[in-house]
DNA sequence: CTGAAAGCGCTAACAG
DNA sequence: CTGTTAGCGCTTTCAG
């Protein structure tokens, strides 16, 4: 393969100036028509292209930005991080943003030549860290945080709304009647936590249901973790008629719980998952749970990285993307036991 | 945010030239302790780094590679794909490449920009056209193909070992007294579905079992369409003691019809997945299936990318990763029905 | 509308 | 070891 062709090789064979045939690339309307088709007509027959770091060398911008994850184990293999970044994917390609993706853990080792990486805005999903976020910051770096937000600092995020949506599980079950309802939550990061937490207290609250520590489980993030939390929770007499599972692999846990306790859902049990992730259908019964557009998220945030890299909105707000209750089969009135 | 610092002003601020300072930074040994230390100091007090830009204009290379998904829908969503995808960051990472993603439709949608999108290398994911991959080949760009192989050109590429999985699959439902097995295939890639297919009848054969038409099944790639599917395979009088599924989804699909048609599994159905995707956990029972180390796949391509890269190995043949059954709860003797 | 010329920030000979 | 110098390929005044 021989050099590829540059602009001067363009300039001679079409008989033009380099500037000429520059203009004609980058601003067609600024050269006459008969010139114009003279440039493309040599830039083709030498198969030239523009190069783009020279371009960008020259205009001091690389268009180029970076989602990173920042999430110990599964990252992209995460559902829900996957969703978002086929999001930001998708929305980047069709802005024309280069897009590069990496973990917190990769780019922090990369530390010394990631300062040069060019990056010109940056997409934090999950629980960045301070320093992290601070490293960007003086470095002139547009940022955008999805699924957290920086306390302290304003910094514009999207979120999905996490307290609303376990609300709508919350009042869905109050209304098929269930009062003793249970909570089992995995260690995501602490804003997500945080919200879910909260946000089934205060929606138990408002009915009037109080929830005391036993209401509550915690575990980890997988399957055997919830079973194993599912199981104490259910193995007790006076035990819950429903449970909200933090997520949909967590609900996926507490309904294998039941089937080992014998517990049947929905007829004993209701459960509720969080995500509406592909493993919802998969599940006998199906699993009812919270919809949220993930790929919406990860569209918003480059949407709202590209307005602040142009300096054209300042504003910092958290953008809320709404949650939607899918009702499918784990969930049934109380005390419908036939 | 005032101007970034250059080569010039730490120079300037350090007393010695923009080569040693160049050369401070690139080949640190190649200039004196004091020297170094003097120029590192006077970078940092500028708050200098390197513009990799500029370095990757005079070097006439970018260190810049992409993974395009060639598939319709859900790209990195595809579990399958965001396994590879996983394994493709980190080891690009660890290598110091920038990875750039994209779809076959985007990538394509971009053309005009993208002939300049300076990547020296592609990992193509999937069923990549032709058209395709002769561009990337017009313009002597390095290619790895990855759960693909392109008939008639001699690219390397990255390959789980499919017939041979089948074959364990099939072995051990033989090996458990079954002989009447039947297969449910989605519509994956054409490559895919062809290495499953003729790792199906083969490894019948080798057993003296023939397969009639009646006893695979086509189907798409979700859940609902994978149940139907089943749904008539077993609604035969004489039905299959056995399913193979086409993937993990597909054999969620046959349990669900099996469950439906009030057959049980494993008791009166043994079925068996592919990919031990993390749904397999989920089901219940837990899904006998066969692993494929997918970021080990992403990994071997960064590799092997890396290399026809830099010219060192020419070798463009396929690099086979092994398959290896995982048995959990969905497969039993046949007759057993106790 | 087009051309000449001056860089963008960095590296790589080539001398010293 | 270090400095000088000549670009990498492109854009952009500033004149014509």
């Amino acid at each position: 393969m021989r050099m590829k062709a540059t602009i001067h090789d363009v300039s001679r064979l079409s008989g033009v100036s380099t500037a000429t045939v520059s203009r004609a690339f980058s601003s067609p309307d600024q050269v006459k028509e008969a010139t114009r088709r003279k440039v493309y007509e040599a830039a083709s027959a030498l198969n030239y292209s523009p190069n783009a770091i020279a371009r960008d060398m020259v205009l001091q911008r690389t268009n180029r930005v970076a989602y990173i994850i920042c999430k110990k184990h599964a990252t992209i293999l995460d559902e829900f991080y996957a969703g978002i970044c086929e999001g930001i994917m998708r929305r980047a390609n069709a802005l024309n943003l280069q897009l590069i993706i990496s973990t917190a853990d990769d780019w922090q080792k990369m530390a010394a030549n990631a300062q040069s990486k060019q990056i010109e805005g940056v997409i934090l999903g999950g629980d960045a860290e301070a320093e992290l976020i601070n490293d960007f910051q003086s470095r002139g770096i547009s940022i955008v945080l999805v699924n957290n937000r920086a306390a302290g600092m304003e910094l514009p995020c999207v979120l999905a709304d996490e307290r609303d949506g376990i609300r709508q599980a919350v009042d869905h079950l109050i209304t098929l009647g269930h009062k003793r309802i249970a909570m089992v939550l995995g260690r995501f990061s602490p804003y997500i936590v945080r919200e879910r937490y909260t946000g089934f207290i205060e929606a138990m609250k408002r009915h009037g249901l109080t929830v005391g520590s036993q209401d509550i489980a915690m575990c980890e993030r997988d399957i055997e973790s919830a079973t194993e939390a599912a199981e104490k929770l259910l193995f007790r007499p006076e035990r819950p008629t429903a449970v909200v599972g933090g997520n949909d692999v967590i609900a996926a846990g507490v309904m294998k719980a039941a089937r080992r306790l014998n517990i049947s859902v929905p007829k004993a049990l209701s459960v509720t998952g969080f995500d509406d992730s592909s493993i919802c259908s998969m599940l006998e019964p199906e699993l009812t749970s919270m919809r949220v557009d993930v790929q919406r998220m990860g569209e918003s945030c480059v949407d709202i990285l590209k307005d602040t890299m142009e300096g054209k909105s300042q504003a910092a707000g958290a953008v809320m993307i709404p949650t939607r209750l899918i009702k499918r089969g784990t969930c049934q009135e109380v005390g419908q036991n036939g």
